[in-house]
RNA sequence: GCGCCCGUAGCUCAGCAGGACAGAGCAACGGACUUCUAAUCCGUGGGUCAGAGGUUCGAAUCCUCUCGGGCGCGCCA
């Protein structure tokens, strides 16, 4: 609807000798009675034909008056032209949604091959609820890009060839220790949660006590990978619970096996991006706009994270030649943002094509009091308790619900409520009250010689309008990579929903046919979305 | 100290390539169930858009400063 407006913009546009791209907007307005679009068109346009925006306006409207997508165009205020769409082109849409939703809905986009790189913790504990979000997130934005029709690979990086890896093993092997009556501390820095015990009795089992005679050092490392192991699997459970499922589980050890860091300093090295000093091997990042100079390889030969993550990137854009890649991290990493992409430009990619959203912190609240969260001192709350407590469905709408850079309060004691607080409930009720009707039939309503002109109320039509507008919704959410734009779309269908079934009767009414055609249109629409954030879409509640 | 983000209704947040009287949900208050599920609907109250300047015909939106909050600034990971 929106791009058949902008197509009569773009002949006037042409009408009037101006062809190349000008800045207007078709929106929504905010008040009703300034109809269903409007565009400023003519108020930007001013400046540049030396004309009154009112009577470019008037221009527009004897231009575009014959069009049969409108039953009105108005011209308001300072000069927005505003459009009231005919119903019958309203309900000319429904009957295209109802044909095939998906290609309704599914916007042009040339196809891309994107990864998206998500969740990515180290398996030194179980996931948080900060973690919930960005699998949220990162598992919506790969659903939507896909349905849009690209090619999307979603990616789990592991670190597990650094240090705190290390000093995983090493409070696995004390824990270990002191099971066997041996009467050591955990370092100050060591991993305190009580998971470590569970693992330390395990590894008791299978080794006895035979860890103590051999070497410490393997015997850390013994105690690291066995961690490791028991811990990414209990990740990967808790995010299947969650509905989340990675392509790809990628090794940072794999990268220094394969002496990928070594190549990728080589690389950079042969285009004069590195130098040393001091015994260390640095990357010229100042010279792609980063403050400092970064660190590669320290002076006493270990490698940075940085080291391995430019390697990381080489590998995704070069050696695996994405279009696109998609870096979901944490917000308390944003310093780290204008360094991988100096580095990006340094591979020579350009870093428009890596893209990297930032989540903010989600807040805790355990009666009204801030939780704070760290793995190390196991002060958490874990994202499968909180699945058990509220549920996967409001877990992933309430991640949804926000937009990724806003602060987003997770209140427990809400959460566990279940009531209808939770928005989720509001659009999975609007749909199962849809399925509810068509439950209640007595017989099959075919939808041939269905006069949808019938349908006049402004609830219907409301309804039908709030379908067409879900496809705005969809194509922002992609653009932006802003799931929420779809939980935002549902939540106003859902209204419009609730609203007709107040209202309006199906079963036992002249308009029985048209409306079940009507409301099996929205009930598709809230499924597709649901299938967006990867929530459920309930027959029954 | 330097840099980034933020400050909109009691609470949580939309709106921010400048435009029409500032929006939603929750909470509060008052109504609506012999009806396809009231997990719903209808109505009411509530805001000098942190503050001060500036640009503009027009600023929540752009610029500057102040105050207040969060985060990042390592040869840490």
């Amino acid at each position: 609807m929106k791009s058949k407006i902008n197509d009569i913009i773009v002949n006037f546009l042409k009408h009037k000798g101006i062809n190349e791209r000008i800045s207007y907007v078709i929106e929504y307005p905010k008040q009703e009675e300034f109809g269903d679009y409007s565009t400023n068109v003519a108020m930007v346009l001013s400046k540049r034909l030396k004309k009154k925006p009112h009577d470019i306006a008037k221009e527009f409207v004897e231009f575009a008056k014959d069009s049969t997508l409108f039953k009105n165009i108005d011209i308001a205020g300072p000069g927005f032209i505003n459009f009231y769409i005919n119903e019958l082109a309203i309900f000319d849409e429904i009957k295209l949604i109802a044909n095939n939703i998906n290609d309704y809905f599914r916007p042009n986009v040339n196809q891309k091959k994107i990864q998206v790189e998500f969740v990515s913790a180290n398996p030194t504990g179980p996931l948080h609820i900060g973690h919930g979000r960005g699998a949220a997130i990162g598992d919506s934005i790969a659903r939507i890009l896909r349905f849009v029709g690209h090619k999307v690979e979603t990616e789990y990086y592991i670190n597990d060839a650094g240090l705190q890896m290390r000093m995983l093993g090493l409070s696995t092997f004390i824990r270990y220790k002191q099971l066997l009556g041996i009467d050591e501390n955990l370092p100050e820095d060591g991993y305190q949660g009580e998971y470590l015990v569970d693992i330390a009795k395990d590894i008791m089992v299978e080794y006895g006590d035979a860890l103590l005679n051999k070497n410490e050092d393997e015997a850390i490392s013994i105690c690291q990978e066995k961690a490791g192991n028991v811990i990414l699997k209990d990740i990967i459970d808790t995010l299947k619970t969650f509905r989340v499922k990675f392509d790809v589980f990628f090794n940072e050890k794999k990268l220094y096996d394969s002496k990928e860091v070594d190549a990728s300093i080589e690389f950079l090295k042969d285009k004069g991006y590195i130098y040393e000093k001091d015994g260390a091997i640095w990357f010229k990042s100042t010279i792609f706009g980063d403050d400092k100079d970064r660190v590669l390889r320290k002076s006493n030969a270990a490698y940075t994270y940085f080291a391995s993550d430019i390697a990381y990137h080489k590998n995704k854009f070069i050696s695996r030649n994405f279009d696109e890649v998609i870096d979901i991290w944490g917000a308390d990493h944003h310093g780290y943002v204008k360094r991988m992409k100096s580095a990006a430009e340094a591979l020579g990619v350009d870093s428009n094509k890596l893209k990297i959203i930032l989540v903010q912190i989600v807040n805790l609240l355990r009666d009204g009091q801030k939780v704070s969260m760290s793995t190390r001192k196991a002060q958490f709350v874990e994202l499968k308790d909180v699945l058990k407590e509220v549920g996967v469905d409001a877990a992933r709408f309430m991640f949804l619900s926000r937009s990724v850079d806003s602060h987003l309060d997770f209140d427990l004691e809400v959460a566990k409520k279940q009531t209808s607080e939770n928005p989720v409930y509001y659009v999975q009720y609007a749909y199962a009250r849809i399925r509810n009707i068509f439950r209640q039939l007595d017989k099959e309503y075919g939808y041939d010689n269905i006069d949808l002109e019938k349908l006049k109320s402004k609830e219907e039509i409301d309804l039908a309008k709030s379908l067409i507008k879900f496809k705005d919704f969809i194509i922002k959410s992609e653009e932006e990579l802003e799931p929420y734009f779809i939980t935002k779309g549902l939540l106003e269908i859902a209204e419009k929903l609730h609203k007709f079934y107040n209202r309006i009767r199906v079963i036992g009414s002249n308009e029985i046919k048209e409306r079940l055609f009507l409301l099996n249109s929205v009930a598709g629409v809230i499924k597709l979305g649901f299938d967006l954030i990867g929530v459920e879409a309930k027959e029954k509640m």
